[in-house]
DNA sequence: TTGTAAGCGTTATCAG
DNA sequence: CTGATAACGCTTACAA
């Protein structure tokens, strides 16, 4: 309905405070210019009559919206909350407002949201979806939007990024393990967990190839409950391994699922939680990860937009490494 | 900088099509009255040029938005972000826009956030905040602005409201607890935590003070490390109790703590997570805890707010009971 | 079926 | 220092 009808506009303010439109305005911009006595005037009828100006007008009158479109995936992990509470701090520490857009792991969908992220006049946006190719990104600087695009390697005029490193630190987790361990690794592949799990798999496998070492690949949900109930079983006929799994709680229904099945950590089952959150700290016994603060990730990301927005942004590309915290779960 | 500047407007799609302004709205609001042929002309001058109709101008045209407000703590709780995952697909499903406010504890912000939610133009809002007084959100409905508040018992022409039931389950589990438990009761206090914990330790203390029991309340930091820390001190000379945390990290502290210290769960110390989550079932001994399904109420906020949009809201006032989940850390 | 023109609530450029 | 007036990009009667 007419929900924002009747709301006190600029021009009321003007009538009755006896002055013209563009005092009020200067007014609530805090030109100069304006008499301290006529200020004191319209600040006086502002608050008199409630009145609160429009954002929209104002953008729509200076093309600039002081609102950030934020596309992140639907999932609700820790680590997707951590960055988003990031953002949040570092936006609101710039008076911008962030705009949602949530996609599934679904490229159709993805795509959906970049056009509306630049339907919705957005000053800049952060993009952190695993599925979006860089052509797609790319997309939405043609509209002149400054990107930031999060775990996506692109960049360009009005386009930096951030990317994580953890091909890297993998490979030297394995290549350790390979000299001392001796259990067989295995990773747990995710369907549709995006390109980052996909990454790091390749690189797992790739790891294992160059070692010449035999590895396994285990299929299952992202559920906790599922992947618990899973292990039950597969801890039935195999009674060692070392596991590498995308987040804490997938982790946890690994080492769940081993003790209950009467198996020993990190003696008989080592496991690895690839992004790792304060709850591998947490849960008993805590669990080896890898990790990125993700609420500095959105720090980050929102100065390095701020930056571009202003044409200062120097370095276009800035990677994150991730560090391998090395907790109970693990034997080194 | 210019970002949005050198956009495709309506304006020129009309010239290049060779049509008037009025088609190429009515094409892209796909309404009647306009040839098929007239319309493909101007649909292929839209793809041509790649147009988007500018959701500002839109806006401020039509008095409609189709963007929502969300007012949430800043805080980065699970339970949060669960209630922030169910509005984002209720909205998705809806075709809103998620405009996020966050606040800190600490109401002169949270009127702040008030304030920017008039200004920018929403057709609704959501306000989560534990400090938010009737008063306050009474205000934002005076801007004819619909408002469903989370957590906060108020309802008006245009407020609906969500609360959350605690008071009756702790005082019948308390009560319950009484007549069959020996340990002395714990609350742990923690400071600033807004108005939900502090109605739940109020209920907790009356219901004691009416059985005549005795019971504490330690005050403690919002932080699992902190916790953690604490009761190993405290542990050092108490050896049993019957613990309430806030959150299962909190309680998850106490746990951990507890066993540290060479103290049996449950029959030395009882644990009791206020607020459960999943990963109350993940940590080990799983979590005794009260539990709303946090994502539920935020896709049921959203119907809320969408139907008092659209004037047809019957039931203004819900009231989400909590259930409790016995799971290891208490006996019964 | 299509075009003309007024209006949405601001800001900004001019004159005065 | 202040006031007209033209944008900003779009929708929507009202005319044609």
């Amino acid at each position: 309905m007419d929900n924002i009808k009747d709301r006190v506009t600029i021009y009321e303010v003007a009538k009755a405070a006896g002055v013209s439109l563009a005092t009020v305005s200067r007014v609530i911009n805090n030109h100069k210019n304006v008499t301290l006595e006529t200020r004191k005037k319209v600040e006086d009828t502002i608050s008199r009559l409630g009145y609160k100006p429009s954002a929209l007008a104002q953008a729509l009158a200076t093309n600039r919206s002081t609102n950030i479109g934020v596309v992140i995936p639907r999932a609700n992990y820790v680590y997707i909350s951590n960055m988003l509470n990031g953002l949040t701090e570092a936006a609101r520490d710039r008076g911008y407002m962030l705009s949602l857009f949530v996609t599934s792991h679904n490229k159709e969908e993805a795509i959906q949201a970049m056009n509306k992220v630049i339907t919705s006049h957005v000053d800049g946006a952060i993009i952190f979806d695993d599925e979006l190719d860089v052509e797609d990104t790319q997309k939405i600087s043609s509209y002149q939007v400054p990107v930031i695009a999060v775990n996506n390697k692109i960049t360009s005029d009005k386009v930096g990024c951030i990317t994580f490193g953890y091909e890297h630190l993998l490979r030297d987790i394995l290549n350790s393990y390979f000299t001392s361990g001796e259990k067989k690794m295995y990773f747990l592949h995710v369907h549709n967990a995006g390109r980052l799990l996909a990454r790091i798999e390749r690189s797992f496998v790739t790891t294992h190839i160059d070692a010449n070492k035999s590895y396994g690949i285990l299929s299952c949900d992202d559920s906790y409950t599922k992947t618990y109930l899973d292990f039950i079983e597969f801890f039935k006929t195999t009674k060692s391994g070392y596991f590498l799994a995308y987040r804490d709680s997938l982790a946890a229904a690994i080492i769940n699922a081993a003790r209950d099945s009467g198996l020993r950590i990190p003696e008989d089952v080592e496991v690895l939680s690839i992004i790792g959150t304060k709850y591998a700290n947490i849960i008993r016994p805590t669990i080896s990860s890898m990790y990125i603060d993700m609420q500095l990730v959105g720090r980050k990301a929102m100065q390095m937009l701020s930056d571009l927005m202003a044409g200062k942004l120097s370095q276009k590309q800035i990677k994150v490494e991730s560090t391998f915290i090395k907790r109970d779960t693990t034997k080194e």
